[in-house]
DNA sequence: CGGATTTCTTAAGATAGTTTAAGGTTATCC
DNA sequence: GGATAACCTTAAACTATCTTAAGAAATCCG
């Protein structure tokens, strides 16, 4: 089945024109290592559903350091839906860290399908309540635990991405230098 | 006019049915200053739309610190949607900072307006994408930032709740003590 | 397979933020 | 209107995290 298809069936039912209107608008992609699907300064024309691989989005500060605001492995959604829906410059780079496989709608198409199968706009909101409330956990990690209790939370919490992920990344998305993660390793390893 | 439907129709126009339906299962309360409207451990039961007042919405750490995640002030709503959905008790307290004014729907209300305004569904999701917006610039201020240059921004992107607020529950919200808080004021104030 | 690049680690010195304690100020509530 | 509680500030000692630098290990890609 449509990877997609099987993904919104995941929340409500689906008839049979329906999968029709959405896989119509939906085109797969193969992205390298490294690639990125987005550049700061440009718009960001898609919603990106990873069928396989992984992502990261970050933003680049005056410093040039990158911050990662954002993982999206197999069955994530991943975009920077504030300039998405501005038709706004992004501040965000959105780059594949591994070969990946994923399927892009366009935002025209988007706004289409949302019109022409009102439970998307269910569907979606749904999606998108789920992540608020883990960016919630995360902003509430952010602001009342130390990097070490934030990174075993992090083990804990994505198991699937710990794994997968250099150590320097997830650093990145603790809000830490790389060098204070080895520290923080070398810690809890001597226990 | 009804506070919500004006609330509302700033995203889309409703019917004059629709407004009905609304109106009639959404009920007004006031709320004293420091009255909890959600208690840790207990399940969230309410959207709360803010028509007059300020909340703030907080977690407690083992110390007994305070952690606010969320202000709400007017035209803004405040619920732990995790616990609401999930029907699970809630780990955050939701109190008034002012006496405050509020519009709440139950559960079984919001689930019937959805399914019988197929629009809300659309309104709720523009307005939790603009959330979810938000919080992500949060989270990459908290990763990225000193905390004078995210006390800088909280002044800057509110300055409405930064003028009503005890710098206490500012201080809190950046995740910094108050102490530090009060230091990076006098540093400001000095140039 | 092997050179190039990225990633991981260590450690010393520097900076950002916390803790504790105390006093002064302002707001709240009866 | 006055007692009480909340809030704000200061400063010194402490701890968490960053910076810099450099070498070792792992991974990628041709």
């Amino acid at each position: 089945m449509h990877p997609l298809i099987a993904h919104f069936q995941t929340y409500l039912p689906l008839s049979a024109e329906e999968m029709e209107l959405i896989t119509g608008r939906a085109s797969q992609r193969k992205v390298k290592r490294r690639q990125l699907i987005l550049r700061e300064g440009f718009t960001c024309k898609h919603y990106s559903f990873v069928v396989r691989g992984c992502f990261r989005m970050y933003a680049i500060d005056e410093k040039g350091t990158e911050h990662n605001v954002q993982f999206a492995a197999e069955g994530d959604w991943i975009a920077d839906i504030g300039s998405f829906h501005a038709g706004k410059p992004s501040g965000f780079c959105i780059e594949a860290i591994e070969p990946s496989d994923i399927l892009q709608i366009e935002q025209q198409d988007l706004y289409f399908l949302y019109t022409n199968i009102p439970k998307l706009d269910r569907i979606f909101k749904v999606i998108i309540e789920n992540k608020f409330i883990e960016l919630q956990n995360r902003v509430l990690q952010n602001i009342s635990s130390t990097a070490q209790q934030r990174y075993l939370h992090f083990l804990e919490q994505y198991p699937h991405l710990a794994n997968r992920l250099p150590n320097t990344q997830i650093a990145s998305y603790l809000g830490i230098t790389p060098e204070f993660l080895s520290k923080i390793r070398k810690d809890l390893a001597g226990q």
